[in-house]
DNA sequence: TCTGAGACAATTTTT
DNA sequence: TTGTCTCAGA
C-alpha cells in the first residue's frame, strides 16, 4: 500500500502515469511492485492481462528498463498477440522492441543467435509433433521393431515427457529401465536425439531444453542474457513445465526481477508436462517473493461465478482464494438436453439466432466451446445450413495440411540440406520414380557410412543402385541445387517458390489428379504463396530460414479475429484467456467431457474439472450447458450419459429449458460411477450451499433495477419497472454497462420489457441492447 | 515403381 | 464416419 500512497500523494511530480487510475488497489499494487520476485495469483476475469500490460508500460514510463530489457513470456500465441496489441495501444511503437512472445518463439529466437555454440547452425529446422513421430517410426524400423506393435506416437509422448523433465537419453537409460517399453524408448530416444542434431533440427521440446544446455555449458552466454533481461514476466505460470521453469529460473538469476501470473484453478496442460507445483512452490524458490492476489472478477455475472465456484470446489488440491464481483446476478444458466449431436447443434444455433434478435447481441458475442476438435463438425454443418457466419479456431492447422507441408518441405530443404525428414517427405513427391526399394537402400548406405542422406545422393553416381532411379535422383539433386542457387543470388522467396512449384511439377500433378480434393489443395498452395508474399513485404530482412521458423510456431488459431462478425467455435483449451458475452459449453457427456481414458492411462478428473471451470468462466453474461443422449462415435450411434460435472453444479442457478431444476431431469440424472462425486451430490442436495445468494424461482423475469453509484464503493439499487416506463434510459443519457463500460444512449425502441436501446460504447462501438437484461446504469455526468 | 481396394484406427487438449 | 496405411497386382 505504501507504494500506492506515495504515488497518489505527489500528483504534481512527473512520477505516476495517469493510467494507474484505471486499476483497483490490488491491481495497482501488482503493477507498481516492480523489484524482486512477485507472484500474482489472478482469479479468472480479474484483469490479469491488464495488469501485465500496465506493468510493462509502467516499467517503461518509470524508466526502469528499455523495451529490449523486458522479457514477457506467454504460453500461447493468442495470449502473446493479445498482449502485444494492448501494449501497443498503451505505449506506441516501442512495444515492438519488447522481447515478448511464447516460450517457444522467444527461445527459438535466442537459439538462432546462439545455437552454433551447441552444434547447430542458425537455420535449424523446427519439427512439429508429426515430424517427430515420422522420425521415430523410421528409427523404430531401423532398430528392428515393428511400428505396428510399438506405436511411434506412444514413444514420441514418452520422449517428450522425458525432455520436459530434463531427462536426457543417458539419464533415461539409468533411471527408467523398468520394462521393455522403457527400454525401447531409451534406445530410440538416444538415436532420435543424435538424428535431430545431424539433421540440424529441433523438436518443440528442444526449443526449451537446448537453451538450458546452452546456458549450462556456456556460463558467459547465460550471464549476458541475464544482464540483458532486467525484468521478466511470465503469464499462465500454472501451465509451465519443468523445462520452462528451469530456463526462466536461470535467466532471472541475476536481477531476480521475475513476475509470474497464474491461477492454479486454471491449470489445464498437465498432459504436456505442466507442473502445478511451479506456482505452488514459487515462494520457496524465490525467498523474498511477494504475493498479490487479484480477486475481483470483472467479467462474469454473479450466477456464472457461483456455478464456477460450485464446480471447482470439488477439487481437493487448490489454493484458497475468494473470487467476488460487483456485477449483477444475471441470467440463470440454462441446461439444454438433446436427442443427439445434430439436435444439439440445431438447438444451439436457434438460441444464437434468438438471443441475437432479442438482446441485440452481435455474432462475435457468441462462443461454442467443446472438449475435442472433432465435435466442431456438426456445428459447422448446421451453422452453414442456417447461414450463420462462424469462425472455426484450431483443428487441423493450415500449415499441417499435406500439400502445405510438402511445399514447405521443399523450401526447408533449400536452407537446410541435412534435414532428413523433409528430404524423405518430398524426394518422390510428385512421384518421379524413386521408390521404396531405392530409398531403403539409400538409407542403409547412409547409415553404414555415417553420412546424411543428402550427402549420399549428391554422389549418387558412385552408388550401386537401380539404374533408372539413379538418373532421377541426379535430376532431383540438380533441381535442388539450382533452386538453392537462385535463392543465394538473392531471388525473392516468392519467386523461388514459384520456380520450385514449376520445376517439380507439383502443381501440374495436382491439376492432372482426378481427386476432388486437388482443387482445394491448389488453393491452399496459393494461400501459402500469399503468406510468403505478406511476410516478404512486411519484414525488414526477410529470409527463407526465418520465415520457415516463424510459421512452424504459429497455428491457425492465430488467425482468430475477435472483431469478425461470426460465431466462434473452439476447444476449451483454445478459449483460455478469452471472454464472450454468451457461451455454450456443449457435449457435457461422460467419456467426452470428462474424456474417456485410453486403456492404460487414467484420466485426471481434477484437470478435467479445471477445464470445465475455465469454460464456465469464459462467459460474461449468459451461459448454456448442453449434452446429447445419443452421439455418433466412429460412425456408430452410441448412448451417452450425462456428464458427472452436471451433478456438481449448484442446482440453484441452473435450469432446464422448461424451467425445471437440474436434478429433475429424469433418466439422465444417473451418476456414472459409484462414490465418484460425493461432494457433487452434497452440493446438489443442499441447494445453495455454496453461496448466500438466493435465486428467485420465477427465473424468467429477473428483477428490474439499476444501480446508482454513490460516493466510494457503495451503491443503492433503485427499482423501476419497464412496463411503467419510469426508467431513466433515454437518448443522450450516459450509461455504464457491466461489460462494455461507458457509453451514451443514441436511440431507443420497443415498448415495456421489450425496450431496446442503441448505445455507443467508447471501447466496443455501437451495440443494441435489451434494457431488461443489459444491466445498464446511469453514470453521473 | 505405381495404383487402388480394402483394412484399420481414431477422437483429448497445444507449441 | 473419416483419414491413413498396407499390400497385391499391373
Amino acid at each position: 500500500m505504501s507504494t500506492q500512497e506515495s504515488i497518489d500523494n505527489h500528483p504534481s511530480r512527473p512520477g505516476p502515469p495517469s493510467f494507474l487510475k484505471d486499476l483497483n488497489d490490488q491491481q495497482r499494487k501488482a503493477v507498481t511492485t516492480i523489484d524482486g520476485p512477485l507472484l500474482i495469483v489472478a482469479g479468472a476475469g480479474s484483469g490479469k492481462t491488464r495488469v501485465l500490460t500496465y506493468r510493462i508500460a509502467y516499467l517503461l514510463q518509470q524508466k526502469r528498463a528499455n523495451p529490449g530489457e523486458i522479457l514477457a513470456l506467454t504460453f500461447t500465441n493468442k495470449a502473446a498477440r493479445e498482449m502485444q496489441q494492448r501494449i501497443t495501444r498503451l505505449i506506441d511503437h516501442r512495444a515492438s522492441r519488447l522481447w515478448m512472445g511464447t516460450f517457444h518463439s522467444i527461445f527459438a529466437k535466442i537459439l538462432r543467435i546462439e545455437c552454433e555454440k551447441i552444434g547447430f547452425s542458425s537455420n535449424f529446422t523446427i519439427y512439429d509433433t508429426g515430424d517427430s513421430e515420422q522420425m521415430i517410426k523410421l528409427i523404430l524400423g531401423e532398430l528392428g521393431y515393428d511400428p505396428k506393435e510399438i506405436r511411434p506416437r506412444t514413444l514420441q509422448r514418452k520422449i517428450s515427457d522425458a525432455k520436459n523433465e530434463l531427462v536426457n537419453p543417458d539419464t533415461y537409460k539409468e533411471k527408467f529401465i523398468s520394462g521393455t517399453l522403457d527400454e525401447i524408448t531409451s534406445r530410440v530416444y538416444a538415436v532420435y536425439q543424435n538424428r535431430l542434431k545431424e539433421a540440424n533440427a529441433m523438436d518443440f521440446d528442444d526449443l526449451l531444453v537446448r537453451p538450458i544446455e546452452l546456458f549450462e555449458t556456456w556460463p558467459e552466454v547465460l550471464h549476458s542474457w541475464q544482464q540483458k533481461f532486467r525484468y521478466i514476466l511470465i503469464d499462465e505460470y500454472q501451465d509451465t513445465n519443468h523445462a520452462q521453469y528451469k530456463v526462466t529460473n536461470l535467466l532471472a538469476g541475476e536481477h531476480q526481477n521475475i513476475c509470474v501470473v497464474g491461477d492454479d484453478a486454471q491449470s489445464i496442460y498437465s498432459f504436456r508436462g505442466a507442473d502445478i507445483r511451479n506456482i505452488l512452490d514459487f515462494k520457496n524458490d524465490y525467498e523474498d517473493a511477494v504475493e498479490i492476489p487479484l480477486e475481483q472478477n470483472y467479467r462474469s455475472t454473479r450466477y456464472i461465478l457461483q456455478v464456477a465456484d460450485s464446480v471447482i470446489k470439488n477439487n481437493e488440491r487448490q489454493l484458497q482464494k475468494t473470487l467476488w464481483t460487483e456485477n449483477r446476478e444475471g441470467e440463470v444458466i440454462t441446461l439444454l438436453e438433446n436427442l443427439n449431436e445434430r439436435d444439439e447443434a440445431n438447438r444451439v444455433a436457434n438460441y444464437i439466432e434468438n438471443l441475437k434478435l432479442r438482446n441485440g447481441y452481435d455474432l462475435n458475442d457468441f462462443a461454442i466451446l467443446y472438449r475435442t476438435n472433432y465435435q466442431s463438425r456438426v456445428f459447422e454443418e448446421i451453422l452453414r445450413r442456417k447461414q450463420i457466419p462462424y469462425q472455426l479456431v484450431g483443428g487441423l492447422s493450415f500449415y499441417q495440411r499435406q500439400e502445405v507441408k510438402d511445399v514447405l518441405a521443399y523450401l526447408t530443404l533449400l536452407v537446410n540440406p541435412h534435414d532428413e525428414q523433409n528430404l524423405l517427405r518430398i524426394i518422390n513427391k510428385p512421384s518421379r520414380g524413386i521408390g521404396k526399394k531405392t530409398l531403403s537402400d539409400l538409407i542403409a548406405k547412409a547409415r553404414s557410412e555415417g553420412k546424411t542422406i543428402w550427402s549420399m545422393i549428391e554422389e549418387v553416381d558412385r552408388l550401386d543402385l537401380y539404374k533408372p532411379a539413379k538418373a532421377r535422383i541426379r535430376e532431383f539433386v540438380e533441381m535442388i541445387h539450382s533452386l538453392r542457387m537462385e535463392l543465394d543470388k538473392g531471388g525473392s522467396i516468392l519467386e523461388v517458390t514459384r520456380t520450385m512449384l514449376e520445376a517439380t511439377g507439383y502443381i501440374k500433378a495436382l491439376i492432372e489428379d482426378r481427386d476432388p480434393k486437388s482443387l482445394s489443395r491448389r488453393e491452399n498452395i496459393l494461400e501459402l504463396q500469399n503468406a510468403i508474399s505478406f511476410y516478404e513485404k512486411n519484414t525488414r530482412n526477410p529470409t527463407l530460414g526465418a520465415f520457415l521458423q516463424e510459421i512452424s510456431l504459429i497455428t491457425d488459431a492465430d488467425k482468430y479475429d475477435e472483431s469478425k462478425p461470426a460465431v466462434t467455435l473452439m476447444t476449451i483449451h483454445g478459449s483460455k484467456g478469452l471472454e464472450f458475452p454468451v457461451v455454450f459449453i456443449v457435449g457435457l457427456e461422460e467419456n467426452l467431457f470428462p474424456v474417456g481414458g485410453r486403456e492404460n492411462d487414467e484420466v485426471d478428473i481434477e484437470e478435467e474439472r479445471r477445464l470445465f471451470y475455465v469454460a464456465i468462466t469464459r462467459a460474461q453474461e449468459e451461459l448454456f450447458f448442453s449434452f446429447s443422449k445419443m452421439r455418433y462415435k466412429f460412425g456408430e450411434e452410441t448412448r451417452q450419459m450425462r456428464s458427472r460435472f452436471l451433478n456438481e453444479v449448484d442446482p440453484g442457478v441452473v435450469r432446464t429449458e422448461t424451467g425445471a431444476t437440474i436434478t429433475q431431469t429424469g433418466s439422465f440424472s444417473g451418476r456414472p460411477q459409484s462414490g465418484m462425486s460425493r461432494s457433487g451430490r452434497e452440493a446438489a442436495d443442499s441447494g445453495n450451499s455454496s453461496s448466500s445468494t438466493r435465486v428467485e424461482y420465477d427465473w424468467k423475469k429477473p428483477k428490474s433495477g439499476y444501480r446508482k453509484k454513490q460516493s466510494g464503493n457503495s451503491s443503492v439499487t433503485i427499482e423501476y419497472d419497464l412496463d411503467e416506463g419510469n426508467d431513466p434510459f433515454h437518448p443522450g443519457v450516459q450509461v455504464e454497462h457491466p461489460k462494455f463500460g461507458r457509453g451514451k444512449i443514441i436511440s431507443r425502441s420497443g415498448e415495456g420489457s421489450d425496450s431496446r436501446v442503441v448505445v455507443f460504447f467508447k471501447n466496443r462501438g455501437q451495440k443494441t441492447l435489451m434494457l431488461r437484461v443489459a444491466g445498464l446504469h446511469v453514470t453521473e455526468s
